[in-house]
DNA sequence: GCCGTGAGCGCC
DNA sequence: AAAGGGCGCTCACGGC
């Protein structure tokens, strides 16, 4: 059954049965209540509810305990077919899609809405719809009009399996922003105190990093130097003879003097200090629970992004903040270097695919090509992956190219895609943008001028690079979405109680009680074995996904 | 005081 | 010949 569904503000709504599967379409319904009567329909139907945008639907139902299964998401839809078509930037939602449908002025686009409170109520109806669209009306000719089109495309099967994957996706995004990660403010306060001394007044320094910043002045002879002020320190190396390109970390590390050692220590606590320090844990984590903003396919390439609190980034360090709570445990997921096993299942290079059958498919690398060196065995996959040749990357790449032609083969034919601007597509159909009017300029130059070669050359290679990384980037994406949705659903079957908390490009956390944590583990491993088979079908490349339970997420690997 | 930019570094 | 891919966040700075 089909539902699609629309909110007004005060907690009601209107929603349609669509014909669909034999059943016949209903009459508009409305209800002032409208989480009590998804739940209803939920309890009795299991539905595929249809609306315009997660996002602006799903908090609030959470916020009322009520959860649902499945749904289409028509945003999601909408920008996987425009990008499809090459249509990246053209504005999404639901007043957009009306326009287009109808031939009317497309309506600029705000682009997602921030949300900067828990959700109570829905949100009040949002502008008006061109041309006066009711919104259901609205939402189910959209509908209707996505189904049509996507028929159409190159991609339809697999495109309609990463609609329903994106929709899974949007919905555990929610889910985890409603349960929060678990994350002990008083543990990451007692690391902070340990690292950088006491919370020092009003955001002044902290103690250990006033103390650095007056080493580094004394190292200097003296001289006030900003710590924070890259300019200022390669000044300062100059003044004492020294030349150095920048400030960087790995730049200073190869410099010898007295000031280079607090300065890496500065930079290193300082860090730790303005982006996961006190103010931090003040905004972000409240009774326990550390809730981002995700932003399903927030990345162009399909990987999700985060709005505010850097959730993505959470340094090594820091992990041991997060720990299940009392008599529940976390299942810890991660797919090993899912990457180079995903450009294995795209090229079909059987010498690869071998060498992806192992657990560690580096260390089998490098004994099939690199006499057991797998730091070199593992350089030569980033170059080909990413499009690095510099240093050792270049005669590594001539070793890998030759052991296995197919897989190098894939990634440089994105390569070249790419230099000529064509665009290029990921396994289930998500699409590289085209290149920028200015890159379009700069290549298309036929002046023969030796600036503007130089300069149609850079563009062309690095767009190269971009399109050459994002096949396997977005062919990845494309993976973990199809195994959140297949979790998801699994978790809710077979061990409710549990939920995901965290997800982070090929990483995930279940949060589940104590005697559920096996259950988990093994569903874990078969939505892996799921999402392998729907997404590249019988290949014989391994996937592995291991899960095991901890306490903290810092003793994951 | 606001805003855009570049440098730098955290994660994958 | 040489060229690492994708992000978010914060700071200092310079322009207004």
């Amino acid at each position: 059954m089909l539902i699609a569904l629309v909110t007004h503000a005060e907690n009601g709504g209107r929603l349609r049965v669509l014909p669909d599967a034999g059943v016949p379409e209903g009459p508009v319904v409305e209800t002032s209540d409208l989480a009590a009567a998804v739940s209803d329909l939920e309890a009795r139907h299991r539905p595929r509810w249809l609306w315009a945008e997660t996002n602006e639907v799903y908090p609030a139902l959470l916020a009322r305990s009520v959860r649902v299964e499945r749904c289409q998401d028509l945003a999601h839809a909408e920008y996987l077919v425009l990008s499809y078509q090459g249509r990246h930037s053209e504005p999404r939602g639901l007043g957009a899609a009306i326009a287009r449908l109808r031939g009317l002025p497309v309506p600029d686009d705000h682009g997602p809405r921030k949300r900067d409170t828990q959700p109570t109520l829905f949100e009040p109806e949002q502008e008006r719809l061109p041309g006066d669209a009711d919104p259901l009306d609205a939402v189910i000719a959209v509908h209707a009009e996505q189904q049509r089109v996507v028929a159409t495309l190159g991609h339809a099967d697999q495109l309609r399996l990463l609609f329903a994957a994106e929709a899974a996706s949007a919905l555990a995004a929610a889910e985890m922003t409603h349960f929060g990660l678990p994350w002990r403010a008083d543990v990451h306060e007692k690391l902070l105190v340990d690292t950088l001394g006491p919370r020092p007044a009003n955001g002044a320094r902290p103690r250990k990093l006033a103390e650095l910043a007056d080493r580094i002045t004394a190292a200097f002879g003296g001289k006030q130097v900003n710590p924070d002020h890259p300019p200022g320190i390669v000044r300062a190396f100059a003044r004492e003879g020294i030349d150095v390109p920048s400030a960087r970390a790995w730049v200073l590390k190869q410099v010898d003097h007295p000031a280079v050692e607090p300065l890496l220590e500065y930079k290193e606590l300082a860090r730790l200090w303005v982006a996961h320090g006190w103010s931090w844990l003040d905004s972000w984590v409240a009774e326990g629970r550390f809730r981002p903003d995700y932003v399903v396919g927030g990345v162009v390439s399909g990987r999700w992004a985060t709005r505010g609190g850097a959730a993505l980034q959470i340094p090594r360090t820091l992990r041991t903040a997060v720990r299940a709570d009392p008599g529940w445990k976390l299942v810890a997921a991660d797919a090993a270097q899912l990457e180079p096993r995903v450009l294995a299942a795209l090229s079909n290079d059987r010498r690869f695919t071998e060498v992806s059958g192992d657990d560690d498919l580096y260390t089998t690398l490098a004994d099939e090509a690199f006499d057991g060196d797998r730091g070199r065995a593992k350089l030569a996959m980033l170059s080909a992956m990413y499009g690095g040749t510099g240093g050792e990357a270049g005669p590594a790449m001539v070793v890998l190219r030759r052991k296995f032609p197919e897989a190098v083969g894939y990634v440089e034919a994105a390569a070249l895609a790419g230099e000529q601007g064509r665009m290029v597509r990921s396994r289930l159909g998500r699409t590289s943008p085209p290149p920028s009017e200015a890159w379009r300029e700069a290549t298309g130059d036929t002046d023969v001028g030796e600036d503007a070669l130089r300069r149609s050359r850079r563009a062309s290679r690095d767009w190269g690079r971009f399109t050459r990384n994002f096949v396997v980037q977005a062919s990845a994406a494309d993976w973990t979405a199809v195994l959140l949705g297949a979790l998801r659903r699994r978790l809710h079957q077979s061990a409710k109680g549990s939920h995901l908390v965290f997800f982070q490009h090929d990483e995930v956390l279940v949060h589940c009680p104590e005697e559920l944590a096996e259950v988990v583990c093994a569903e874990v491993t078969a939505a892996g074995e799921e999402a392998s088979r729907l997404v590249f079908g019988s290949t014989p490349v391994r996937f592995p996904l291991k899960a095991v339970p901890v306490d903290s997420y810092a003793d994951a690997k």
